[in-house]
Order: structure tokens, then sequence, then C-alpha cells
DNA sequence: AAAATAAAAGATAAAAAGGTCTTTTAATAA
DNA sequence: TTATTAAAAGACCTTTTTATCTTTTATTTT
């Protein structure tokens, strides 16, 4: 459904909404190591979302990544849509060419209503919300000492 | 979320199911063409399920898959774990170590149901069962003229 | 028995995804 | 202004997934 590079840039960029500033930059290692992450590929991927405006960077001493104002506006779904390409999760759950409810798969009425619920959500909330959100459900963003799933 | 691999072994036992008979069978190249899947892929899953008797098969002339008794008792599920290896169904939306509602990420308590819902239907509802709700449904295995998505 | 048919088996290739490493550039602090 | 720090850039590697091709084996029909 998502790729993992768009599982850990959604991660990652919901780490940095929630612990750091324009005053507090933080390096790729601690967000790697913080969430468990192959670190040059976070690099990579950091620099894709600094291009697209969705995190930013300062580079030398005391530099690192943070996010503004804007980038705080962004969503989860403009993280998936730079990072995958084109937004998978509107394909169809069994591969079809199109999930469509005029030619449904056969577990089209399942999924529809789930995809319609996360995209939702993917799409109208902002990473600021979303990571306020986050903190107030105490949801976890990395398992302590167990890495993403590879 | 599934692999294409176990994607096109799901759509064409549902097929099968449809289709053929200890009376019909159908060759790959057929199925291949049915549902627009490549038929040497396809032909090596096939291999694949024959092996752990998802599906049925003879060889040579009016040979082909077909589906017995005891491969119409399988499950959706089955497929998928024999193809996939493990149920990749039960991973975490966002790709931590473990899905788990005492270390729920961002979205787990929207994603969680589904799972739920969808894992029980693929678990609980024979191969058999499940073609039949296909049929009476009128759910589409395939989108004439279109491929699988790549 | 011979010819034809269709799957089984296995080797191989192409593409995509995931991951690493090295060099360069910009910013800062000493 | 020099040394240091950390990101940017890009080359490169590995693994997994997807796909193809060729040869062999089993079955059936003639
Ligand atoms: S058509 Fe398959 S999920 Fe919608
Ligand atoms: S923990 Fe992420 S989906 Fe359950």
């Amino acid at each position: 459904m998502l790729s993992r590079a768009s599982k850990y840039a959604i991660l990652s960029t919901l780490y940095l909404a929630e612990h750091a500033s324009k005053e507090k930059k933080m390096s790729v290692k601690a967000i790697a190591n913080s969430i468990n992450v192959p670190s040059p590929f976070l690099a990579k991927l950091f620099q894709q979302l600094v291009k697209c405006n969705i995190i930013s960077s300062t580079k030398g001493p005391n530099g690192g990544f943070y996010l503004t104002i804007e980038n705080e506006n962004k969503t989860v779904c403009d993280i998936i849509e730079e990072i995958d390409g084109t937004n998978k999760l509107d394909d169809c759950f069994l591969g079809l060419a199109k999930c469509d409810g005029n030619n449904p798969c056969p577990v089209h009425f399942i999924v529809e209503p789930f995809k319609k619920k996360i995209f939702g959500k993917f799409r109208d909330q902002t990473i600021k919300e979303f990571a306020n959100e986050v903190e107030a459900q105490g949801s976890v963003l990395f398992l302590s000492g167990l890495a993403v799933k590879k």
C-alpha cells in the first residue's frame, strides 16, 4: 500500500513536528536513531522533502531539520504523493487496474469505506494538527528498541 | 499490503472456482489472458499452488487447472500465506514493527477495524463460498481490456 | 507406438525497492 | 580565517519482486 520510504517519511515528519523547532533543529542521525530507521536512507528522503518544501533544513553547526509554519500546514497526503509519486492509497486492494464501484473487485465494498476514511484524514488534517492529535492520543512513532518492520 | 503475486493468485483461483471443473480444465494461458496477467509468471504461481494443494492440475491434452472439493474448501488466507510467506495483512499500516493496540501508531484505530473485517473474510470464508458470493454480487475479477495494475 | 498437448521444473533476466558511501557545499563557532 | 559541523548531491551496491524462456515429464488421442 505505502512504500517503506513513505512510511519512514511520515513517521519522521511527525517526529520533527513533535520534537524539533527552528531553535532546536535535529540531525538525520538523531531522528534515524529515534525512530529506528537507516540514516543514509532517511537522509535521501529528507533531501526530497526539503526540495518540495515539506520540511526545512540548515547546514553547518547547530544545523539540522525542522518544520516552518508553512511546513506544518502540509498534509500526510503531500508526503505520500511526493515520495511514492502517485497516491497508492487509491489502488484496488486486489490489483485491478482501477478501484471503482461500477466494476468492484470482490472486496471493494469492504475496502472502500476504509480508504475514504484514511484518505480523508491524510488529506484534510495538517501535519501540525496530526502531530497534536498524536500527542493527545499517546500514539507512538516507533517501538522502543524495535526497528521499523523490514 | 499484498504482493502482486498473491493478488494474481487470488484472482485466478476465484476465476478457476467460477469457470473450471474437473470436466473443464483450463490452461494457464487461457486464465492469464482472461484476467490479463503475464502467463509465465502465473504458471510459476500455479506450480506453487498445486504443490500446497490449493489448486489441482493434470498434464497432457485436455489437461489444465481446476479445483477439487478439497481445494474449494481452502481460504484466501491460505493463498496469501503460501505466496507471501507470512500474512502481511497484519502489518502495521505505518510500518511499526508490530501492530498493537497497546502501542498504536497514529492511524492504528482507523486501520484495526478494517483489518479485522477483511482478515475475517479471508479466513472464515472458503474459496467456494467466496466465489459464490462474487457471482451473486456481480463482482469482477478483471477489467475487460485492462491489465491488472502494474 | 507416435504425435500432440499441457503442466513441471529450473535457469535466467529485468526492474524496482531499499540501502550505503563518498564528495561537495554551506553555515557557524573558535 | 580556519576548523568544524551537518546537510546536499550523486554515485553505487544489494535484495526482492516480477517476468521470461527453455527443457523435461506426464497424459491422451490417433
Ligand atoms: S475495486 Fe478493488 S478495492 Fe475497489
Ligand atoms: S499499529 Fe499501526 S496499524 Fe496498528
